[in-house]
DNA sequence: TTATTTTCTTACCATACATCAATTTTTACG
DNA sequence: CGTAAAAATTGATGTATGGTAAGAAAATAA
């Protein structure tokens, strides 16, 4: 577990303590494919770490259609960011679904924000990570309003060649905001250039 | 000045030293309707705290069409984050017009690192910002995905009254991904219902 | 392996929104 | 003011993507 820390704040490289403090504060979960992290309407109060595997984020609209928010792999952190961050309350309005079996590392929003104020380091490693978030959201939403299903395709096999792999077409599609079907004629169209 | 450094920072209410410190690191701005605060192409170094006015940032995709990322009023920063916090170079990918005239504070982001450095509550409220800004994209993206351009439009004069008053409808065409002839379609529907 | 479920593909038609072109309304300015 | 420019509206038509339904392929379980 030492080890994983070390791998997750690779760039502050913690000091003896002050992983102490990161340790005590972090659980190891594990997850099957199927399993789900988070469902809609559960209290929201952790943030994950992914050390292995590969989970999606998705919402359940009110015809019973699944939008994808997120991929997350290695590395990544995940959660339901709009329950979690969002001025409204703490319930979920996303699920969590485990895609490939991982292992991630658990921590509570509290737990982490005392972190933040313990140990500036981490502060410092936490914006930074939030603020190339912010860029690649731009970076969607402007893909969204500008680019056709199939250029946002394109992109989105080039992005995550990692992700491609484990996941169904449709959770691409529900990802690009696209049916199944189109998906569908997307890569028809490509195999048939 | 001092008393708009305070406005900025009222959930904090720093110090005498601190809001001196601060005070140095930041520079008056202001703006002319039309008048641009950055130009796709330009270095991008600094972000801006908006006192009054109103401004958007756009991008230009290759069929000269506009595309709008974002609306900034009173109390929000503007900046490029795709430049600025993006793993590319800082050249400016977007523009930032006034579209209604404005009074900002500037401060280079490097300068802003070291405040964060010097004063953790300037820290710990940026984190706090970027964790709303970070829901809100989810939302934004979830919109896209799920809604139809007219739930989009009811949203937006929802959710932006004051910045309805002072943008074009083809500023709101760009912001919500269609074009104003579809916008103009959809106003009409809703004045006859 | 076979059986069963899940996922993917294809075809046909429907719809939301885009495009183009013309006109009206609003805004800016000499 | 009045005039020119900018913005908004409207109608006719085009296109990308959606919806439905059925069958093929692939994954999973027995």
């Amino acid at each position: 577990m030492e080890s994983i820390i070390k791998e997750i704040y690779k760039d502050i490289s913690p000091e003896q303590d002050e992983l102490k403090s990161i340790h005590e504060k972090l659980e190891m979960v594990t997850l099957e494919k199927g399993d789900y992290l988070l469902k809609s309407g559960e209290v929201v109060k952790d943030i994950f770490y992914i050390h292995s595997g590969c989970l999606r984020t998705y919402f359940l609209d009110s015809d019973g259609r699944e939008h994808t928010l997120q991929f997350a792999i290695k590395d990544w952190w995940i959660s339901d960011y709009i329950a979690l961050y969002g001025k409204a309350n703490s319930r979920a309005v996303s699920y969590i679904e485990c895609i490939q079996k991982a292992t991630l590392l658990k921590i509570s929003k509290n737990d982490f924000d005392l972190l933040c104020m313990e140990i500036p380091k981490v502060s410092q490693f936490y914006i930074k990570k939030m603020e190339s978030a912010f860029a690649a959201f731009h970076q969607r939403i402007l893909g969204n309003l500008t680019l056709s299903a199939k250029e946002r395709y394109l992109i989105f096999i080039k992005t995550y060649p990692d992700i491609e792999q484990s996941v169904k077409n449709y959770h691409i599609a529900s990802f690009l905001g696209i049916t199944t079907e189109s998906l569908s004629r997307i890569r028809r169209e490509i195999a048939t250039q």
